[in-house]
DNA sequence: TGACAATAGTTCGATATCAAATCAAAAAGT
DNA sequence: ACTTTTTGATTTGATATCGAACTATTGTCA
């Protein structure tokens, strides 16, 4: 009997092959983004702007931290970065000492739509390339691969 | 009649969530993998040792960060890195005075077994959540991702 | 052949991120 | 009630990466 496939001697080879792609798609879109963005924001910062427009502000850091999988260090960067700017203000939190919440200011949202405004070129010419159907069908797959790395730590 | 999707307010949402997903899986993975590398490896390093072993030496340092979509300055330093480890011998090319040529030695053979080895637990894990097949029904679509985004810049 | 452009590699400064240590406050356990 | 543990945020030091500037070599073309 033949070997069963061409891969049985690199048991990893397909999923490294998998992480290599999305590794590289991740800088390529993240350095092709903050070409374009204003204000010199960074990808991290927009995400968070816009996390904060669609899903609503009044968010701990901890729990920002959490939705981008990014250390609490990096996420008090961000906001600092976030707020010199004008674009956050970040409250004490009224029912626990220990903690803060983010709010957009107007400026944070006009940044936002700024920003979506300036990578709207950047998007246009995509589907071209890569279908929004074709987006939406991965989806699925890699949020439940990111939720399983979340997890299982 | 309704308007016909809720996402209409917002063309390039889908793309966001793709890349953000795509981004978060990058660095989960990334951070989970150089937590178990031997050598104190990161991923870039171990990626290129293996790059080799599975396509051959004698890469030039350019063809390389091509490969990566890294920059040129990126490369020399992960060569440098794995050079001063031992794991590779940087040679001139015969041909071109300007070039070099990436090649393997036996430690940086071991070395990248020895990856592998580290990292086989941390796959092994992996399917249960997360299926083979799953894997190869995505890749083709992040691999046209990522050579668009490449090509297109 | 000789000037100019393109390419290979390196170096430098900036920065986003991580891990670990630290401090303060809240929760849990006894 | 008091101690211990957990949680939230920050700071610090290290590092991988980028972009831009620079040198050297090769290629182009007039």
């Amino acid at each position: 009997m033949p070997p069963k496939s061409t891969k049985s001697a690199e048991p990893g080879a397909l999923y490294f092959q998998l992480f290599n792609e999305i590794g590289i798609i991740a800088q390529l879109s993240a350095n092709r983004f903050e070409r374009v963005l204003p204000h010199g924001m960074t990808l991290a910062q927009f995400s968070l702007l816009n996390h904060c427009v669609r899903l609503g502000d009044g968010w701990t850091p901890a729990r920002l931290a959490a939705a981008f999988q990014v250390t609490r260090g990096t996420m008090t960067s961000t906001l600092q970065k976030l707020e010199a700017k004008g674009f956050i203000r970040v409250d004490p939190d009224p029912d626990d000492a220990r903690s803060k919440r983010v709010f957009l200011t107007p400026a944070g949202k006009q940044a936002r739509d700024a920003s979506l405004k300036a990578l709207a070129p950047e998007l246009a010419q995509l589907p071209e390339g890569f279908p929004p159907e074709l987006a939406a069908e991965i989806l699925p797959a890699l949020e439940r691969l990111r939720i399983w790395l979340d997890t299982h730590r």
